[in-house]
DNA sequence: AACAACCTCAACCGCATCAGA
DNA sequence: GTCTGATGCGGTTGAGGTTGT
């Protein structure tokens, strides 16, 4: 691995190198935000709301842009988040909604308060993943050893795991209901379910975890 | 102790969608 | 209808910390 000076260097020039950003034509602040920072963004939300983020973010005083400062809040600012230590129950509830919604995340936070979309994001990718490679190495499922697996590899093998298992989960609901059993029902969750509208998919997950208690096996 | 490899998570990017003009 | 700016989302990156040799 390149020495941290290196990288940061070769981080600058890969931004410097994008001028069609706009954010870096203007010279805006980019990285880690500063106590200072968060306090001003902090003030500025609460005088005008969490909405209108550039506006929030030229009031601040603060040399960022818009998504930047939303960003921040939704996952660092904002009152009543969790930090750290996923409890197994949320971790099991993780485990279920991703098998059951797939990488939509900010579903899945919707579904465990005080969590963000991007800290679940990160569990899945740092931990769960693993979890889930060695469970599928045990079951004898891969040829390939998942440590040799880039990272990108491994998501892309457990979203072809979960969409196998969302078919499954499906054809066991349909089947409860007397519906078809043919092997090759072909499934498409996001032609059969409609998740364009919240409530739709709040009510629909909360019958399915209802009714589905103790399908995850891991 | 020094270095490399690995891990975590905050932050960024690009794209899609929405809302208002 | 379409253009434009704002917002939201998922994928990806990389700084900094931890662990292994």
């Amino acid at each position: 691995m390149a020495p941290l000076a290196d990288r940061s260097v070769k981080k600058k020039e890969k931004l410097m190198a994008s001028v069609a950003n706009e954010s870096i034509k203007k010279d805006i602040n980019r990285g880690a935000w500063t106590a200072e920072e968060d306090r001003k963004l902090a003030e500025s939300i609460e005088i005008h709301g969490a909405k209108k983020w550039k506006t929030i973010a030229v009031k601040a005083g603060l040399n960022r842009c818009g998504k930047s400062c939303r960003l921040r809040w939704l996952n660092y600012l904002r009152p009543n988040i969790k930090r750290g230590n996923i409890s197994d129950q949320e971790e099991d509830l993780i485990i279920r909604l991703h098998k059951l919604l797939g990488n939509r995340w900010s579903l899945i936070a919707g579904r465990l308060p005080g969590r963000t979309d991007n800290e679940i994001k990160n569990y899945w990718n740092s931990y769960l993943s693993k979890k889930i490679s060695q469970k599928e190495k045990q079951s004898g499922g891969s040829k390939r050893d998942g440590s040799t697996r880039s990272r990108t590899e491994k998501i892309r093998v457990i979203e072809t795991v979960n969409h196998e298992e969302v078919r499954k989960e499906k054809n066991n609901l349909s089947s409860n209901g007397g519906h078809d059993q043919d092997s090759n029902f072909s499934f498409d969750v996001d032609e059969f379910f409609d998740f364009s509208t919240d409530l739709y998919t709040s009510e629909w997950v909360s019958r399915f975890l209802e009714s589905e208690d103790g399908l995850c096996e891991l």
